[in-house]
DNA sequence: AGCACGCCGACT
DNA sequence: GTCGGCGTGCTC
């Protein structure tokens, strides 16, 4: 009997090992297993699958030890990480390292043992062997941190290589397990005083230790609010000590007995919906039904503010009734406290969040709740697709046209909308996609009937969508003396509306403060080094840095070309902007929200609270404003540079820059429709402009499929980057120049650019990355399917053919 | 991942 | 002539 076994490696393929009698009742798939991999090495894998035929002249080594009873992953986990790991060009053993937490990884530590033959003459030895020597012989045994803190040299190994060479002791590989149960003391009331009248005569006939009759009632209120009491918050709303409560325990009143506890807060499990709703998104409600019970995916295109989330609760709501549970993904940085605190107020304990800053204690709890089933429903990022749910019923992918739902590094670089998709058919459960700008592969998708379509165009009580103007930056910049980013126009609306109490978001996609500084005399802008990329002054650092590759360099003040010591700050960034608008409107309270002004994961939940107590009047920031924010107050949304987000001499490569703006300006006037978003612009000749001209509004989307006169041929284009993966650079590089020549030819695809520098080696295969701008043309999806889905190129090279391998990003439809 | 093996430059 | 750097190969 033999068992195929997934070790967290990066391992060309999967081993086998041997099954020993003694466990051969208690193996399964899905279950860890402790094996050893070369020597000594320990790993914890999992058992993929159980077999009884090995070819004759090979010999596996034993599994040296069972770790589970029941399995920790369902068949569905294991048959998804081996689609991932064939679809995404990784191992399954990268899979599982993303898709474990990281507490039920077993690592193995090294232990030193102290050799017992061992005689006591240390002559032959260093002094730092000597060191070691001598704590070995007392405490027998030592882990490698302890030898590490007995030495004072940052190599250890040589040391203990000699002590070994020097028989002074052996070494130990031990696998532990990290996570751990918590373990609370809890205090209940003795059974004889569950009698209500026992307890009152208790209380009435009390005489003497007021704490202790103080600690009683703390108890009985602790009691009827949260059902159980733990020692620590009791002794810390009764303000007593441990002694105190002892005396307690003593008169037999209270009894304490330990065991293991949650360390997920428990809301009770009631669903309360303080919303009902409206016609228009009954409507959608119902088509979306109708859809799942002939598709398997619903896009559901809904304009900013129809009230999406209240459509998701309900059909949560369903789900559970059901019995089934549901998985609602966010993009990594929408989710916010805000959402959480929305969905927990309306499914209370039903709702568990997940995702991958969660504290690897927690995570394994919340992954045992829902293998279990325990748990219905789970909010998460995109790393929450890897929980094992055993009996899924619905995944709800919201914003699905966001692209932090694509893992960029380290493998498996998935995407995680499609490979929802595909996980989800394996439990034949329904997908719901969501956005107010929908990718345009799931609007293809819909197009094709693969996917149901619901739309819901109108806000939610019929809310007025936001009034657009257009700013033309030209007529107006020639007044001033000096350009400023801010126009009359747009001063004077923020005045209005901070006038009205009402709040402004300004938006600039620039960080920094200027994107790059000019030499006034010879006009040399400094670039990065490794990127040649306009490095952007920053002036609260006083560094200018890369913002490709992150690289800072010192403030520059003398020009490498001629030496002047005078330079032009050329155009605006967010820090700049802010600056600005503080001396424009001194009395208002200013915030910066981007991605230098928001370090911890709480800056970014503080800046947004602060924002929506009102405390803060103006938020200038770059695309962060839009990630997964409701404010009610924001009536002026101002785009203070359109033409640096939109490509004017090629209008086919926007389709970002439209959802950008639209999400931008959907935070206006949530509430009650007073919204109006300004757009500064010098160029009015891009034609989505000339659209919100016409039309007053910009949803840009509507703007796409009006301008796309049929599918075979669409205006625009997208982004594609793929990987070539190969043994050798030339090879990758040169399939990637002949993918790319072959799409020029035949798609008429633009190309940017060559193909990029190798990203990366991974085990003797080049990573070699191309990005290129291909028509958004369902030729081109379909073409890259085929391709795609056999993750293989075929390229001539010494007279021969060679595979070449494509690991796919921007994922095409199948 | 992590360890062994081997190839090449710097040094006793 | 050897020590050790890193590039490459292999693990059931």
């Amino acid at each position: 009997m033999f068992a195929e076994v997934i070790i967290p490696l990066s391992l060309p393929q999967n081993y086998t090992w041997l099954v020993p009698d003694q466990f051969k009742d208690s193996i399964q798939p899905g279950i860890r297993v402790e094996v050893t991999l070369r020597k000594n090495k320990k790993y914890a894998g999992i058992v993929k699958k159980i077999h009884e035929t090995i070819s004759p002249e090979f010999n596996p080594s034993p599994i040296l030890n069972i770790l589970d009873t029941d399995p920790i992953v369902h068949p569905q986990q294991l048959q998804f990480w081996e689609w991932i790991a064939h679809y995404y060009m990784c191992t399954e053993g990268e899979v599982m390292q993303a898709a474990i937490p990281t507490n039920l990884k077993l690592s193995s530590e090294s232990i030193l043992q102290w050799n017992e033959e061992r005689t006591l003459d240390f002559s032959d030895l260093s002094d730092s062997e000597y060191i070691v020597a001598e704590a070995l012989e007392i405490k027998k045994e030592l882990r490698l941190s302890e030898v590490q803190q007995l030495l004072d040299v940052n190599n250890i190994y040589p040391v203990i290589k000699k002590l070994i060479e020097k028989s002074v002791c052996f070494i130990w590989e031990e696998l532990k397990e990290k996570y751990k149960q918590k373990i609370e003391t809890y205090i209940s009331l003795h059974p004889t005083y569950n009698n209500e009248e026992q307890l009152e005569s208790l209380l009435n006939n009390w005489t003497k230790a007021p704490k202790q009759m103080e600690l009683l009632l703390a108890y009985l209120h602790l009691k009827q609010k949260n059902g159980e009491v733990i020692q620590s918050e009791l002794l810390k709303k009764a303000n007593a000590n441990a002694a105190q409560l002892k005396g307690l325990i003593e008169k037999g009143i209270v009894f304490s007995e330990k065991r293991s506890a949650d360390r997920l807060p428990t809301l009770p499990k009631h669903i309360s919906f303080e919303f009902t709703l409206s016609d228009e998104q009954e409507n959608a409600l119902n088509e979306i039904k109708s859809c799942f019970n002939e598709k398997n995916v619903c896009l559901l295109h809904g304009v900013t503010a129809s009230g999406k989330t209240q459509l998701y609760l309900k059909i949560i709501e369903q789900q559970i009734m059901l019995n089934q549970q549901v998985l609602y993904l966010l993009p990594e940085i929408a989710l916010t406290a805000q959402m959480i605190r929305r969905l927990q107020k309306n499914l209370g304990g039903h709702i568990a969040i997940y995702h991958s800053k969660f504290n690897p204690n927690e995570r394994v709890e919340i992954w045992n709740k829902i293998k279990s089933g325990e748990t219905k429903v789970v909010l998460g990022a995109r790393s929450a697709l890897f929980l094992p749910f055993n009996n899924l019923g619905l995944i709800i992918c919201d914003e699905e046209h966001d692209a932090s739902y694509k893992q960029q590094d380290p493998a498996p670089r998935y995407h995680c909308r499609d490979a929802a998709i595909y996980y989800a058919s394996l439990f034949n459960a329904k997908v719901l996609l969501g956005s107010a700008t929908p990718s345009i592969e799931s609007y293809y998708n819909a197009k094709l009937n693969k996917y149901g379509l619901v739309e819901l165009n109108k806000r939610f009580s019929n809310i007025a969508l936001p009034q657009i103007n257009l700013i033309d930056t030209k007529k107006t910049s020639t007044h001033n003396a000096i350009k400023s980013p801010l126009t009359p126009a747009l001063i004077e609306a923020i005045h209005a509306t901070l006038n009205s109490k009402k709040q402004v978001i300004l938006f600039q996609n620039r960080r920094g403060y200027s994107p790059y500084i000019l030499c006034e005399t010879c006009g040399w802008i400094p670039h990065c080094q490794h990127c040649d990329v306009t490095l952007t002054y920053h002036k609260s650092k006083n560094k200018l840095s890369c913002h490709y590759c992150g690289a800072a360099y010192p403030a520059i003040n003398t020009c490498a070309a001629c030496g002047s010591h005078q330079f032009i700050q050329k155009n605006f960034g967010t820090e700049k902007i802010e600056e600005l608008v503080a001396e424009e409107f001194s009395e208002a309270k200013i915030a910066r929200m981007d991605y230098d002004s928001i370090k911890g994961k709480n800056d970014h939940d503080n800046l947004i609270k602060l924002f929506e107590q009102q405390k803060i009047d103006i938020l200038v920031g770059t695309q962060m404003v839009v990630k997964g924010l409701d404010f009610e107050h924001v009536s002026l949304v101002g785009i203070i540079d359109a033409d640096g987000i939109l490509n004017f001499t090629d209008f086919r490569v926007n389709e970002r820059a439209y959802q950008l703006m639209e999400q931008v300006s959907g935070r206006a006037g949530r509430k009650n429709g007073q919204g109006q978003v300004l757009i500064q612009v010098s160029n009015l000749q891009h034609p989505v402009l000339q659209y919100v001209k016409e039309h007053n509004y910009l949803n840009l989307f509507q703007f796409e499929i009006d301008n796309r006169k049929h599918f075979a041929y669409p205006p625009f284009t997208r982004l594609i980057q793929i990987i070539f993966k190969h043994k050798e650079k030339h090879l990758a590089e040169e399939a990637a120049n002949i993918l790319m020549q072959n799409m020029k030819k035949n798609y008429g695809a633009m190309m940017n650019g060559p193909s990029q520098p190798i990203v990366d080696r991974v085990r003797n295969q080049y990573l070699w990355e191309v990005l290129i701008k291909v028509p958004k043309d369902a030729n081109i999806i379909l073409h890259c399917k085929k391709t795609i889905q056999q993750n293989i190129v075929y390229i001539q090279s010494n007279k021969r053919y060679r595979s070449v391998y494509i690991i796919p990003n921007v994922d095409p439809v199948y």
